[in-house]
DNA sequence: TTTT
DNA sequence: TTTT
């Protein structure tokens, strides 16, 4: 079937820092668990509550892993774009069961960190940003992430700053790894 | 934590009839199966494949429960925004087991039917539209989906025409229901 | 800045047939209206409103634009993904001027066709879909938007029948043109 | 025309402090202007450059701007969810103009702070969050943001942390203002 | 006019 | 199980 969108949208915290798996021939594979989270207040009791909900995220995108690998801590808060998958495996009882992920893969996966800001206020490197796009003219424009330089980075958490990047698939040949 | 947006937006076919059950208070949950897919080139053959992805949408919000029940049908193209949301479970040996589903419930979820265009080529009748909002002045600009009086549809593939029409919570007391 | 998104969604009808331009070296603009629209009941005269929201869309993307040129016509339903951009232009009385449209040029730039369903009710086929993406094994999973082979087409209105087709960036190669 | 979807996603930073204006009959309006930033890397010259993207926001909604009244600051990071508006006008001339704005009004319109993370790198206050939605059995899930108490903000910019928060409209109940 |  |  054409004509047909599968799209996730998360904006949330990386709930530990990532594992990044690689496949036989050498690809990295980074998995993220992010949660997003909504509050409200109880009608009756008029407490607050809070409901917590955990994605797995599967980053197949070689630059994008990098970037995850790099740069995405424990804490950090991310923006995902990417697609719904659900994954078929058996138990160790061979029963099958059905995993539910958000895949970055494809050409409108999108991965970028929201934190940033630096500790003192001031112009905390960024390594990222970019549309990925087509060329326009013939400067580069919008042609794809591009990389700060040296940065020593550090996660969210972890806080030593680092500017919020937005980071796409096509970039690997502009980020210096 | 809060500053957090957990979105799925799809446009996909629905595999089966929705079923619709009822909460011990009476209130409907609708449920739909809907297929995505994408389509691409083996590199190597050079045919064209396809993969289907099927998501399982939860619809808690009454009005577009009723707009499910009535006019959605099995191969409807619909568009989707909601929530994900994992819910936990237990099989029947008593292990858990986790399902991941599409949740139509909050202030943003909206289903749209984008079949329609009615059986003429004409301007097809349109039961839905609307923003939900608020006010505009002293008429209900946006004020919430409404309908367009005595259609008897008949879902995407029945065929007789039904205009697409785009739904959204706060319509239960627009829909003539 | 990094860690900006600026996306726009918007699933309406052509209102008029493509213009295509060229740069003058050669590489094609497409030029859409498209209409949104929004229906809501009048509070006090209970009548139905409607609201028409006409949009610019401009492809810049090299693949997309053939896609436009082929087969998008006055009156085809499309889902698009693009980004903002206002453009500052100068009138005949050397006033600045403002316009704001929806370009397709970066990397999560899509536009699906939504219309389909071909003609005989048959399978119509696809010129599109995919992912764009990367790659998966040897084989060219997601690997872009690929086409069904000779169609003549016809758009949406014109009615011979054109299956949704979903394009994305990248495809350029793969679109036998 | 019904099935059709007019949505305009934005994260980026505010230009310049709110600015609220009120109708004849008391409502507040809020105006924002947001920017959104792209970088890439020069093909030529390797030079990292920069486009700014700005965009003009309007918030009818009467929650929301209370929100922005008392929360939103010169240099905040947000994330904006709602439709395009072309309004028309005419300048000293009589000429018409157009101006094209990003309105937070319909039924899921959304307004995120970004910032947050607060000072001491703890959890962080957050008064907001919610889905706005439908009741779920007899407390109130999902029934839309609320507060967490006492709170002096402070934009983002001012800095003295103020947790992200998660608005949407149905919230006017909700937020004790 | 923001932010990095 | 849909759709193309």
């Amino acid at each position: 079937m054409a004509g047909s969108v599968n799209k996730v949208i998360l904006i949330g915290n990386v709930g530990a820092d990532p594992e990044i798996r690689r496949t036989q021939d050498g690809r990295p594979i980074a998995n993220l668990r992010i949660a997003t989270s909504e509050t409200w207040r109880d009608r009756n009791s008029g407490e607050r509550r809070e409901k917590t909900e955990w994605h797995t995220v599967v980053v197949f995108n070689e630059g994008l892993c990098k970037v995850v690998e790099q740069y995405v801590k424990k804490g950090a808060k991310l923006y995902i774009e990417g697609a719904l998958q659900t994954r078929k495996w058996q138990d160790q009882n061979g029963n099958d069961r059905y995993s539910t992920e958000i895949v970055l893969q494809g050409f409108n996966s999108t991965l970028t960190m929201l934190d940033g800001r630096g500790e003192g206020g001031g112009a905390s490197s960024s390594f990222g940003g970019g549309r990925g796009g087509d060329d326009f003219g013939d400067d580069d424009y919008g042609a794809g992430p591009s990389s700060g330089g040296g940065r020593s980075s550090g996660g969210a958490r972890g806080g030593s700053g680092s500017g919020g990047g937005n980071f796409s698939r096509d970039l690997d040949d502009d980020i210096p790894f």
